[in-house]
DNA sequence: CGGCATCCGGGAAGATACTG
DNA sequence: CAGTATCTTCCCGGATGCCG
């Protein structure tokens, strides 16, 4: 057992970047397989062991336990127990995980001009509310104030827009002006891929509860940047 | 070989994340082991095999080779031949690979918070010039006009601060204000670590060509964020 | 069922030696 | 110098099973 933990500690040194880089050091923390996935996924709240595996289409159970173990050890977040009677176990990104939200926006927006990107693939309920967060444009936000509701497949999210930026939550949706449900991907087609509304109600793939014309305009606020060669 | 070639396709399109998030597609194209060094060394422009080989503590030539294969596929980077006389083949970011910047720069703000984050490990030319892009800061900066020249291991580097921003090239060091010379963890330890330059001088790590107070104020732009917990 | 340990097969990474 | 060939080690992914 203790042979056991020093060979797994020396492999795990082997395996680092020696290099005082910040960023080899993050990839140190965070560069292997899932990591940073696991991180996106905690990036709007907690969320449980299995609530990570269903939100991350392909993972296996004991990669991600691994993952976990490793990003606590890291000091990326933490095991909580809920109160009872839940009583449940879930994982919480730490402040300083929360604060690697950049690197999702810098990857982000760097891959969005790549020619292979696939827009069908699936997409989580969180993907798309940090999608939001990073391709909103501050000038076309400008003078615009609105409370839009999403009720995706695992929940409610609130997007406040105000004061030229954009607020997401984890929320009920209490006091919206609007609510769009529907699958990530559908509504990820309606905003990134100019699909229209219409049509995606009529295929049943999205529902809109509230005024048309103020969806238009939410989905006006984002804009993807052009691929590379255009 | 024909169906060599189709088991490592499918090999391949089962390792990738299945997911139209733009993060997981940019770790689809760059998240390999390696992968995104390689692409930092080739920021400030192009370099040949072996240097690459030199600068990347660790990495060997035949995941360098593959590396360089599949960031050439993805577009990230083309193999160039120089002209004669020169005739050495060169590995150079395309313009999309160049945009990666910020990926480093949101990487490496966020590992330089990390407890574990050691300073004293080896460091390339590049990265440090890289750093000094990402920590610079604009406030401090604000009124500041120098050029500094940097001598470092494999060639000279020129940083230009003016304007409230902050510029670096691989050049010549014709009409800098000053120039320091020494490993660049000597300089980023006088940098980043505050060691004082007369003792970095005194070792030997670092030797300074001109005004010894404007490489004070030149140390002075940059700042690191202050650890997790402090 | 949620969380985790264990075993196994395949494939990626690492080290070294070798070649045009 | 710029890689290729080969061998070993280790990680990833899948399946199974344990236990609260």
């Amino acid at each position: 057992m203790e042979l056991e933990k020093i060979t797994k500690v020396e492999s795990r040194a082997s395996r680092r970047y020696e290099d005082a880089c910040g960023a080899a050091h993050a990839l140190d923390l965070v560069g292997e397989r899932w990591a940073l996935l696991v991180i996106r996924e905690l990036m709007l709240g907690p969320k449980r062991f299995s609530d990570l595996r269903a939100d991350l289409p392909g993972i296996s159970a004991n990669v991600l336990t691994q993952r976990l173990e490793g990003l606590e050890e890291a000091g990326v977040l933490v095991r909580r127990k809920l109160a009872p009677p839940a009583s449940t176990q879930v994982y919480e990104l730490t402040p300083w995980g929360y604060e690697a939200e950049p690197i999702f926006q810098a990857l982000g927006r760097w891959a969005a001009r790549s020619p292979r990107h696939d827009p069908s693939l699936p997409l989580s309920d969180v993907s798309l509310l940090l999608s939001f967060r990073t391709m909103a444009d501050p000038v076309r936000m400008r003078g615009v104030k609105m409370r839009i509701g999403l009720r995706l497949r695992r929940g409610g999210y609130c997007v406040r827009v105000g004061g030229g930026s954009l607020d997401v939550s984890r929320d009920s949706l209490e006091d919206v002006d609007l609510v769009i449900a529907g699958a990530p991907p559908a509504i990820a087609a309606a905003v990134y891929g100019g699909v229209p509304l219409a049509q995606l109600e009529t295929e049943g793939a999205l529902a809109i509860e509230g005024e048309h014309g103020l969806a238009e305009r939410f989905i006006g606020l984002f804009a993807l940047p052009p691929k590379v060669g255009d």
